[in-house]
DNA sequence: AAGCTTTGACTTTTT
DNA sequence: GTCAAAGCTT
């Protein structure tokens, strides 16, 4: 194995000695190739086995990464390695151990949406007087009672609200355990319930893993430390990677203070810093040091580059949030005019509500974009209809699977029938697909005919592969018939990338030729000797329930793959971990970023900044930010000043451009891009109108005009069609505006 | 059971 | 301003 294209502080950590070691790893610095090189570096010089090693990350595309890497750097198959995210890991040793973990071997975990319906059927059946919870209280306040490691029983109740709580939470507890679910934030704490009470078993974990790596340490909330904790014994090597500036997740309850706390209990100064970047020019480095110096009680780490100053970071003002995105879209026009791919391009703002002005202004001048974030593919409605059939194949007491396909595609099974047997459910303890013998309402006959659908479901798992058996349950239970009726192409075409998405999974998963519910041995390969009788057995599960679980634990992509170059947009939470060519960090301004629910105290503003510092370093070549004096929010037009970052990057690495447009352009020439930006920013470009009918009024360009407010201009630029055109006017005593010409009052 | 109107929320999000 | 969900009507 080679280790010569590494630099130094990169290979002092890789080689680091078998003692805990904390590593402060820069954005941009190569953490992911450290990581993999380590690994691959243990295994390789014989230091660990294949099975000693336990790789810890945040999200399956890092762990994908990773894994890839290490795979080649090994050329090895890496088939049955301990690699995955917290929740994967956890849902693995829960798999392995789920009798010692008080679960049914056939668990099924459900996701935040699934946990959230729970929920309400919970509120309406619990028959509180009016809760003063909304479901989603609720569910954040069990979460998070769960990341903090505790159960019902164990919350203090000091008053009637606690209570209200307590009980509530044990009324969920008792529904999961009764439908055999599990929910993200209990696959955490089952597995360290399990470790932290079965003594055999942790000893077992402490001795296996002799090696641990931990990825985005900063992002890791209590729950996550006290697991890792459990599983770190005399002999056991924790290998932590985070860097404290990019912690960007404390209202979902990270904890950056686990990186000190790791440091002070296992590392005890035994800290590498990355600080070498390799990704952004000097003066886009020099933005985000100097700004996140403004933080206090940081680890410490100071960014640098080999590769020059590069350009200065060009910080834009505009009156407002429509002239912000045209300023934007002109922009991209011109880099792409000047050999700039339009997928090296990011558009990236605080909050998702202000992608609508920016896709507005893109969609008008024809430049193609990709909008990150929303449904991810395994949350598609079509999707979830078709799993939860497959979850009542794995398990016919699941009411909330059965809830959700009694009556789709419709059944004439009403509300009414549903509300009826909710009560039988609750009277009997029992669960709704029982409850349906003791029904004797008018929709008794449609309510047996879909329980007979679910067992004949059952009995054809048996025969059929993962594969068919999905291909089956479309025709069978008519949901393909039902989106054809309905004429729903794009719902079809997801359902066939579902069958398609089985077929990958199965050949994966070697799997292919077995029944969807036959249990099977998952850890084929690579297992050694069992270290300990009856507790390293295999991991046995059928086809459907793998499936599943992939399907929980990743919802897929939310975007289709791209056919054409698009510009990306996204939010800075969205963006962290990629990189772009060019980056514009759009609505810079106090309130918006930082967000004014992040204003009133200073622990919230330094994540801010810390967001702010992850945007900024995600740029390679060259940096926008802009802002505007006022934009439309909630339907309103708000007024703001520009934020406090933007004087905190520091006036050394910016180039400030005040909104008018005039000297803008001049202004611009000075800062010597290299993508040479359009001389004359008002020149009617490809995306504006030459003339546009509002209201059965003409407006051209070059038309005078005399405006209630400010008088005498001429329109030099006509912004999109209809109701909303708006026009660029320069008014001889105002400069120039831009105007709603729906809106607008002209004498 | 579908189709309408009203109400209310609204920062960021992976598993 | 926009979206979803709840509530009401037919």
């Amino acid at each position: 194995m080679n280790l010569d294209d590494l630099n130094n502080v990169q290979k002092k950590a890789v080689t680091a000695d078998n003692s805990h070691s904390l590593v402060l790893a820069g954005a941009g610095s190569g953490k992911t190739k450290v990581l993999s090189s380590r690994i691959a570096w243990l295994i390789n010089t014989g230091q660990a086995s294949f099975n000693e090693v336990l790789a810890v990350t945040f999200t399956n595309k890092a762990a994908r990464e990773m894994l890839s890497r290490i795979s080649m750097m090994l050329n090895r198959d890496m088939r049955g390695f301990w690699i995955g995210t917290f929740h994967g890991l956890c849902h693995k040793m829960l798999r392995l151990n789920w009798r010692e973990a008080n679960l049914i071997q056939n668990f099924q975990i459900i996701d935040m949406s699934d946990q959230l319906s729970l929920i309400k059927r919970l509120i309406k059946s619990a028959n509180v007087n009016e809760s003063k919870y909304s479901a989603r209280d609720l569910q954040k306040i069990i979460n998070s009672y769960k990341e903090t490691g505790l159960r019902s029983n164990e919350i203090e109740v000091y008053d009637a609200y606690n209570k209200y709580i307590a009980e509530f939470y044990h009324l969920y507890e008792n529904q999961c355990i009764r439908d055999g679910l599990i929910d993200f934030a209990e696959l955490l704490l089952k597995s360290y319930d399990l470790l932290k009470n079965n003594q055999t078993i942790r000893n077992y974990y402490q001795e296996r893993f002799k090696y641990i790596l931990v990825d985005e340490f900063q992002d890791t909330n209590n729950l996550q430390y006290g697991w890792l904790r459990l599983l770190i014994g005399n002999s056991t090597s924790v290998f932590a990677v985070g860097d404290d500036d990019q912690s960007i997740y404390a209202f979902r309850g990270a904890n950056i203070d686990n990186m000190s706390l790791f440091d002070k209990e296992y590392a005890k100064g035994n800290i590498v810093r990355l600080e070498q970047n390799y990704r952004s020019m000097g003066h886009i480095l020099g933005a985000a040091n100097s700004l996140i110096r403004y933080n206090n009680g940081r680890l410490g780490k100071k960014l640098w580059t080999q590769e020059g100053d590069g350009e200065k970071v060009l910080i834009v003002e505009k009156h407002n949030d429509l002239l912000e995105s045209q300023w934007i879209v002109d922009e991209i026009k011109n880099l792409v005019r000047n050999g700039i791919n339009q997928d090296d391009i990011a558009v990236l703002y605080r909050s998702n509500a202000q992608s609508r002005v920016l896709e507005h202004a893109l969609f008008l001048s024809g430049v193609s974009y990709k909008v990150y974030g929303g449904l991810r593919f395994f949350e598609r409605q079509e999707i979830k209809n078709v799993l939860a059939y497959l979850r009542l194949i794995v398990n016919r007491n699941d009411d909330s699977a059965w809830l959700r396909s009694v009556n789709f595609p419709i059944r004439g099974i009403g509300s009414r029938t549903i509300e009826s047997l909710l009560e039988i459910t609750k009277n009997n303890n029992i669960s709704l697909y029982d409850a349906v013998a003791y029904h004797s309402g008018r929709s008794r006959n449609n309510l047996l005919m879909f329980n007979n659908i679910i067992s004949t479901l059952e009995e054809a798992s048996k025969k059929l592969t993962l594969v068919q058996l999905i291909e089956y349950v479309l025709e069978f239970t008519g949901i393909n018939a039902f989106y054809k009726n309905e004429e729903e192409t794009d719902r079809l075409d997801n359902l066939k990338e579902l069958v398609t998405a089985a077929t990958i999974f199965s050949a994966e998963n070697n799997f292919s030729e077995s029944p969807a519910s036959l249990l099977i041995d998952v850890l084929q390969e690579n297992m050694d000797v069992n270290l300990y009788n009856n507790i390293s057995e295999q991991e046995k599960i059928t086809p459907l329930l793998s499936f599943l679980s992939h399907a929980s634990l990743e919802a897929g992509d939310n975007q289709f793959e791209s056919e054409q170059p698009s510009v990306q947009l996204m939010t800075v939470h969205a963006a962290k971990g990629l990189e772009f060519e060019v980056v514009f960090i759009t609505g810079v301004e106090e309130g918006l970023f930082p967000h004014e629910n992040s204003m009133s105290d200073n622990s919230s503003i330094e994540e801010e900044r810390r967001l702010m510092y992850v945007a900024i370093t995600r740029a390679r070549k060259k940096l926008y930010i802009t802002m505007a004096n006022s934009r439309m929010l909630r339907g309103q037009v708000r007024y703001s000043v520009k934020s406090r970052f933007i004087s905190e990057i520091g006036e050394e690495n910016a180039v400030f451009v005040k909104n008018k447009e005039k000297i803008l352009s001049n202004n611009y020439l000075k800062s010597s891009s290299r993508y040479a930006p359009n001389t004359n920013s008002n020149k009617l470009s490809d995306g504006n109108m030459s003339f546009v009918d509002i209201n059965g009024k003409k407006f051209v360009i070059g038309q005078n005009v005399k405006h209630k407010k400010f008088g005498i201009g001429t329109i030099i630029k006509l912004i999109g069609h209809g109701e909303e055109s708006q026009a660029q006017i320069s008014f001889d005593d105002f400069g120039i505006k831009t105007i709603m010409l729906g809106i607008a009052r002209f004498e």
